[in-house]
DNA sequence: TGTACATCAGTGAACGCGCGTTCACTGATGTAC
DNA sequence: TGTACATCAGTGAACGCGCGTTCACTGATGTAC
């Protein structure tokens, strides 16, 4: 493994450990085995750093799940709690990090640019769900009047905010149910 | 108003303007009108005033509204939808400095501490919001097999998420179809 | 093979800067008699 | 009313520290002839 890989993996190390407000370059370098000047070398600041570990270091989990995807393959149902559940695994991987940025509106500014001009960012989640969503009710597997939209961003949303919740009060995580609440829906009730 | 809360809403402003990062007490003695050494008057240290800050200075609109709720009282989706719209008024207006606490464990540990203390913390919407649910579910007005906690952190978590996905890319919020979609379910097909 | 030079990854030590915090102080206001 | 003292909110200037960054350098490896 290069010496720049090492970098990385270093700064996303101390990043996910001791948080952004104390991943120092002297930080860095130590846990990657290296002198702080060597760090500049290979990145022209900390900021460049920082963007090459949100760029690289990325878990790629959820993305292949979505990827390999086929509509009219297996259990709708199943399926949806399988994301769910690889969905919350993402994201309590994630936010710490994700969240971290905005106490620095500049680094995430820049983030915002690099996701931009590479077509990338955190709402290819949701767009990749509503592709195999509108193929299944193409086939008829949901119901037509169904709206891909906005069921992966409930969905994925809950999957969020429960990672998020659980991150300031013990709280559990609950993909089946979510998904069940979901598929039943809130409407046949009596009068209302 | 008191020198106190002067420097509340000055660190409260700088904080989201410039960014937990940004925010020196430099900053916020500037903004709130006096010296640096005024703010160790009133408070031990910056931690002591930022954990004030997220105490005291958290707007209270959601929580009001939750709190005004009443079952059986108008028309349980028109309901939701105003409280998804409040909803991502709140985590528009919260996020930012909700997250930024990530960068800085120490100050979340702390932070976290505060509220188990208190009893409240962010999950106190979500619990509200159960309440409401389970009280018209009681008067029939909502399905006898809904699942008040999980329909809660669907609703709200989408709201969360729409707002988040906001903070990095431009992206519509819409809070009817997110009701529309959580009413009709997704049971509704043909064969699975 | 030996020699002279070029390249290049990485280093130790120092740099200036901005930060949070503290200190001795000032001057206005209150209180006792 | 006048005098002497206490209290207290707020200040200007300085403090030491840790930070990101740069500098002149070393020593290993490659290359030309």
């Amino acid at each position: 493994m290069g010496t720049r890989d090492r970098m990385l993996d270093a700064a996303a190390h101390v990043m996910r450990t001791k948080g952004l407000a104390r991943t120092t370059t002297k930080e860095i370098a130590k846990e990657a085995g290296f002198s702080e000047a060597a760090l500049y070398k290979h990145f022209a600041d900390k900021t460049d750093l920082f963007l090459a570990v949100l760029r690289e270091r990325t878990p790629s989990g959820l993305h292949t799940l979505l990827t390999g995807l086929e509509a009219g393959r297996g259990d709708v149902r199943r399926t949806l709690i399988d994301i769910a559940r690889a969905a919350m695994a993402f994201y309590a991987e994630t936010f710490p990090i994700a969240a971290s940025i905005f106490s620095e509106p500049a680094l995430l500014a820049a983030h915002r640019e690099a996701l931009k001009v590479h077509g990338t960012g955190p709402a290819m989640v949701p767009r990749m769900l509503v592709r195999y969503l509108e193929a299944e009710r193409s086939l008829g597997r949901l119901p037509a009047g169904a709206d891909p939209e906005a069921v992966a961003d409930l969905l994925l949303g809950a999957c969020h905010y429960q990672t998020f919740l659980g991150f300031f009060a013990d709280r559990p995580t609950d993909p089946e149910a979510l998904v069940t609440a979901l598929w039943d829906g809130l409407g046949g009730a009596g009068p209302r």
